[in-house]
DNA sequence: ACCCTTGATTGATCACCGATAAGTAATCAG
DNA sequence: CTGATTACTTATCGGTGATCAATCAAGGGT
């Protein structure tokens, strides 16, 4: 594959954070062609059109890069979930939200896949630079979501359940069906639109039903 | 880290599919402990007591290690969710199931992990032989799963709904919540057993509604 | 007892990966 | 023009999955 660009078409007198977004967006652009896993610096690095070394003046990892795009990515999701906040509290309201939430990781399933999909390793506990980065990015959108929520409820919708329990619950709904749409695009899926129909009526189902948890 | 076992415990003389089980299971082992991605040929090989190249005489790939026990996982899922199949059929049924789901996923990651969280590449879109028989193992659960849905309403639960509809959307709920804490255990989770509690009535709530999709 | 075929296993090697070190070329302040 | 700083390069390291020709252990035929 032919993975260079214009192979540079300018060097020097880089001032700043310019070549660093440049370089942001070949890893976004190639990523999308070949796949979150299968990049590697020294594509990217041709992408832009300087050498792989020269990428780490910009960023001290491979996995900075793709925190800085996980961040980028939350603020995408962000963005669509904030759609509802003019909206008048409801449960067209929340339903318009998951709609946001699920469209967002169909229509660009890289960006989501940098957002949530990306594991560091394995069962060692403790949290990496980039890792802390990606999760306060993630933190930031649980909150929107879990803002537009709480604004629903205040509003009258009538559970009373737990405001973190019932958000995570959802988020996490929401979450498994674009996880399992992107990751296995060739199980024997139901019909996508009444599938997300379906998923969100559950979602919906739960959230104003009476507390049942007990 | 020391990743050899007894170095070469014992070499030559390996008859047939005696080793290709100790493959796996060393394979196995080492995720368990280092994670998925980490986990390399050079590793398995040496926690075997054989050469590198030595694996490549049992399995074709790297992947391929990793499709088997994508199988064998999927295999422990489908007897876990099985211990529901000799109960008679109703709501409690059904709430079992899915706590056994979600006590298979919680309770062994790492085989989670290999069964539904390993991504091949990018966007292209055929499978490979690895992925093909990967996803079959994943049907062939769904469909446990799918039966024991199908039997409880055939016992006179009262949602009519599509079947698959509401399969997918209960499986998807339920991967959604394994998945993102198995992947971001950082997240400030509401306390566990209570998530837990909450999610299954969502999905039992969206299973004894009657259909609102339309 | 011998040889010789067969197949399991190996060391050597390839291309690629992320990352580091040290050197070079362009730019700018004075 | 000089010196320092910035932006970048080449060379290299150890590690990865995979391939190859060579080798070693066993077994059967004679």
């Amino acid at each position: 594959m032919i993975l260079q660009t214009v192979r540079s078409p300018r060097k020097r007198k880089g001032h700043g954070g310019e070549r660093r977004q440049e370089i942001l967006d070949a890893a976004m652009v190639l990523i999308a062609r070949r796949g979150v896993q299968a990049v590697s610096t020294r594509e990217i690095a041709a992408a832009v059109g300087i050498s792989q070394p020269g990428l780490y003046a910009y960023f001290a990892t491979r996995d900075d890069i793709m925190a800085e795009l996980c961040e980028q990515a939350f603020a995408a999701l962000r963005k669509r979930l904030e759609i509802v906040s003019g909206m008048p509290p409801g449960e067209a309201c929340l339903r318009l939200m998951c709609r946001a939430y699920l469209a967002f990781g169909l229509d660009e399933p890289n960006a989501y896949r940098v957002a949530f999909m990306i594991e560091k390793s394995g069962p060692d506990t403790h949290l990496d630079p980039a890792g802390e980065r990606a999760l306060a990015a993630g933190v930031q959108t649980y909150q929107v979501f879990r803002g537009e929520i709480e604004r629903c409820f205040a509003a009258g919708m009538t559970r009373n359940a737990d405001l973190d329990l019932l958000t995570q619950t959802s988020w996490a709904s929401l979450h498994g069906l674009v996880a399992l749409m992107i990751a296995r695009p060739h199980f024997p899926w139901a019909d996508r639109d009444r599938l997300i129909a379906s998923h969100i009526d559950q979602i919906i189902l739960s959230m104003m039903a009476p507390q049942p948890t007990a």
